[in-house]
DNA sequence: ATATTATTTCGATTATACTAGAAATATTTA
DNA sequence: TAAATATTTCTAGTATAATCGAAATAATAT
């Protein structure tokens, strides 16, 4: 995953109420819900709701289905696990030389 | 981690020039850099940088600890990780209903 | 004390995001 | 066709963030 997508992803999903649509939609699993429900739910008026989730739909986090007259939105999971995946190689990139530390201690001293 | 805590963290990261600041401390290790140096590698303004780094501090990215006139950043690693666990928990309380796929492909069906 | 280097504060501009009500647009059901 | 339900578009107010130059402050070295 590419810095900048990173970024614009990280960045959707720092918005509290569109975190809170998100963990929603992760607790309601692939086969999703409708807007409606979430609305509902998280008592998001409808509109600012729109919004948001064209925002998520914007970075791939989420995916919709029409099923008559409802909207069905579930997550884009292999997403997700992209943005995780992409702050743990940051984290991680310098997990080896962690286990120098001790030895760089001792430089210091 | 707390869901806002998440929000307000991934939000600070959100920034292009937030992460590539983090992108690039992480590369730094732990010892960490001066923030001239931050400055001067990725070309960023210092009243932007202090700007930027001040809001890492906030989230608790960011540590700091002066030397004579340098003052050197570095990330705080266990914080970056417990971001990018926090999402790994989200995606993944649903994947052991994952493998339940092809079920709910049958049902489907 | 002065000069040098490092970093922050101040102040101002500009842009973008969040929010949500009201009206509009489907789509389905009676 | 009319009524009901679901979702979006339009519009607009308000707030917050990003940016950076210039000046201020801090620490050190000469």
């Amino acid at each position: 995953m590419k810095s900048e997508d990173a970024a614009e992803t990280l960045a959707q999903l720092g918005n509290p109420t569109r975190l809170e649509v998100v963990r929603y939609l992760v607790k309601a699993g692939p086969s999703g819900v409708p807007v409606g429900s979430i609305q509902r739910q998280l008592k998001i008026p409808a509109s600012t709701l729109t919004h948001h989730l064209k925002h998520l739909k914007g970075v791939g986090l989420l995916m919709q289905k029409r099923e008559k007259t409802n909207l069905w939105c579930s997550i884009n999971f292999d997403r997700l696990h992209e943005v995780s995946d992409f702050l743990l190689e940051e984290c991680c990139s310098f997990s080896l030389r962690e286990s120098d530390k001790a030895k760089t201690e001792r430089d210091a001293a």
